[in-house]
DNA sequence: AATAACCCCAACCGCAAAGCA
DNA sequence: ATGCTTTGCGGTTGGGGTTAT
């Protein structure tokens, strides 16, 4: 014996709502409310309508403060965000945006969305499970990767800027920042940390160096250390300067015009510390060397770090912020 | 102009969890 | 503790509208 149905299917309308049966509803749930029971509702407001029917016309399309319409830059880079860390919790995403519905973001996602990040040429971040595997066993076999043998102009990534405004969906909200282009050595300038600093707090990227003057906030190293996790990248395991220089290699590294077109305007330090709390910290090392010709590889690097930090964010139920990591001073 | 193909989204369905007697 | 009912969720469908051929 299967379970007993919901309601009487034969005496039930079903198909789309006319504006009659809209307006019984709201009047029905104004007055009296859904009384915590959507089975027996129907029959109080003289619907000849399914109680799951009626729960779902109200919630996703009559109850107050529903938002329609065009979902904003902010409302894409959260979905995908959560998307990316949760996978397909629909609700657990709509409760992040006040006024959408659990079924308006899933279409969203299925028919926008994800087409829009596929033109945005999006490598998707790669499973948690790759890193528990021995090293580079899933990331070596991912398809939209190429390695060379070895690396003869050996770059470093940690995270990118993308001067395309739809690219920037491609990582989490906390992970966008921007890199400049390195400081000269006699003026107080400051490198892609302190860029992405300010850019946290300013929500603008600001192109070219930073006078500290400018910027007060930035002398507070106390943000720094409670508010922000840090990533670089260099090929040998020290850090970068704030510039993104690194005496190790005793040279600068310098950008491809190929690079410089996207968007990609430095490359960071690679012993990543992420400060937790006052004292505690967490050291992510990445050891990958990049061709600056290998474009999909620098994406998906910067996704795939961006997904770690996700899940870190995750389990420590705090938000933490991605910045690039400096040695000089601090 | 007609038709096919595609897109979008409201609504449905079945399952699992929660609630309750 | 058990079993039934109700609710909530996420995958899927169907049909109206739009675009392409």
């Amino acid at each position: 014996m299967g379970r007993a149905p919901c309601c009487d299917k034969a005496n039930v309308k079903k198909g789309p709502w006319s504006p009659e049966e809209d307006l019984k509803l709201k009047e029905y749930i104004d007055k009296h409310g859904t009384g915590g029971n959507w089975i027996s509702l129907p029959l109080k407001a003289g619907l000849r309508r399914c109680g799951k029917s009626c729960r779902l016309r109200w919630l996703n399309y009559l109850r107050p403060n529903i938002k329609h319409g065009e979902f904003s830059d902010h409302e894409d880079r959260i979905i995908c965000t959560l998307y990316y860390n949760i996978g397909s919790r629909w609700s657990i995403i709509a409760a992040q945006l006040p006024g959408r519905t659990d079924n308006d973001i899933k279409n969203y996602w299925n028919t926008k969305l994800k087409k829009k990040l596929v033109a945005a040429n999006y490598v998707a971040p790669l499973p948690l499970s790759s890193l528990s595997s021995s090293p580079n066993s899933e990331l070596m076999h991912h398809p939209h990767l190429q390695y060379l043998p070895s690396p003869t102009a050996a770059l470093c990534t940690s995270a990118c800027y993308f001067k395309d405004p739809s690219a920037r969906l491609l990582l989490p909200a906390a992970a966008v920042g921007c890199f400049t282009s390195s400081s000269s050595d006699n003026d107080l300038k400051y490198g892609s940390g302190d860029q992405m600093f300010h850019h946290h707090h300013a929500d603008n990227y600001v192109a070219g160096t930073v006078n500290l003057q400018n910027y007060p906030q930035l002398n507070n190293n106390k943000d720094y250390n409670n508010s922000f996790a840090m990533l670089g990248g260099t090929t040998d395991g020290s850090c970068t300067s704030s510039d993104g220089s690194n005496s190790n290699i005793n040279t600068k590294y310098h950008i491809s015009h190929e690079l410089y077109q996207i968007g990609f305007h430095d490359h960071g330090g690679v012993r990543n510390k992420l400060v937790v709390q006052d004292d505690i910290y967490i050291y992510i090392y990445i050891y990958i060397y990049i061709c600056s010709t290998h474009l999909r590889l620098a994406l998906a690097l910067s996704s795939f770090v961006a997904h770690i930090l996700g899940v870190i964010c995750h389990l420590l139920e705090q938000e933490v912020c991605l910045v690039n990591w400096t040695t000089d001073g601090s």
